[in-house]
DNA sequence: TCCTAAATGAGATTTATTATCTTTTAAGAG
DNA sequence: CTCTTAAAAGATAATAAATCTCATTTAGGA
């Protein structure tokens, strides 16, 4: 599934938003700037292109896509917020070293997740969701 | 193992920290305040018998406290930081609708991933520990 | 082409967190 | 037990990410 501009604006219009310049740059840097970037990283990122930008504008638009499904927030022990515009079900390499933070994908693995928890009840608890936190290094790290 | 006092002060003086009245409110919060507390929270609790504390003196014995390894950050999609005292291995769950974390310790779902990723390297990254984030609500959510 | 609700821009505001600097204190030495 | 000092706490200023407000612009249907 390639990210084509095209593509972009058929994700938008699909879910009734408007399509806007700015949502398309948006996502396009979530697409294109990798190990998940920060809001501060998809303002840099689109003002090479798009100098007027506003920051506020950024925020909102994170904030638009993600109530759609778009994209998704990534869960980090840092203060600053990063995106992830991978939808699908996936796993992620947090690097102790860098801060990057790379998706893993692996289907045997939610397989052997919700195999794991089908015999095992979490008690009170009804589970919607893995995702495995994989923490280590990179080796160029 | 029954985190007493003494127990608290003798975590701390192990790491070659002083101990101070401060620094023993705040591992105490971090362990009684369930949920996994925000700053705040910790110093909402903490001002019920020592309204003189400062926020600031706060964030930095949670800092100090991180480094000596007695407590750790939790992972979040948000955008304020909470805390953890359960130093072992464990998981988390996560409810969608209330914004409790609750622990989940399972040694036979470790070994499972170790096990599970024992034949599979992952290219360009070396592994050290897991952490899996299940995503659900609670039945009184 | 026109109209209008929705989106953007600019900038003020909030709030969590960090930094600075002075005062206080824990704890080891004598 | 007292003295000393490096470390910690308190008070408050400073940052910076994220949110909010409101005037202006624009996408997209009529």
């Amino acid at each position: 599934m390639k990210t084509t501009i095209e593509n972009i604006r058929n994700q938008l219009s699909d879910k009734g938003l408007k399509v806007t310049p700015q949502r398309i740059a948006i996502l396009e840097a979530v697409y294109g700037v990798g190990g998940h970037p920060t809001a501060d990283n998809i303002i840099e990122h689109i003002r090479k292109n798009n100098p007027n930008i506003a920051s506020g504008t950024v925020y909102k638009v994170l904030d638009t896509l993600i109530e759609n499904k778009l994209i998704r927030r990534v869960t980090t022990d840092r203060d600053v917020m990063r995106y992830d515009g991978v939808m699908g079900k996936h796993h992620h390499l947090y690097c102790t070293e860098c801060d990057l933070i790379e998706d893993y994908i692996d289907e045997e693995l939610d397989t052997v997740l919700r195999e794991y928890f089908k015999n095992r009840e979490i008690k009170g608890f009804h589970i919607k969701e893995f995702v495995l936190q994989i923490k280590g290094t990179f080796d160029k790290c």
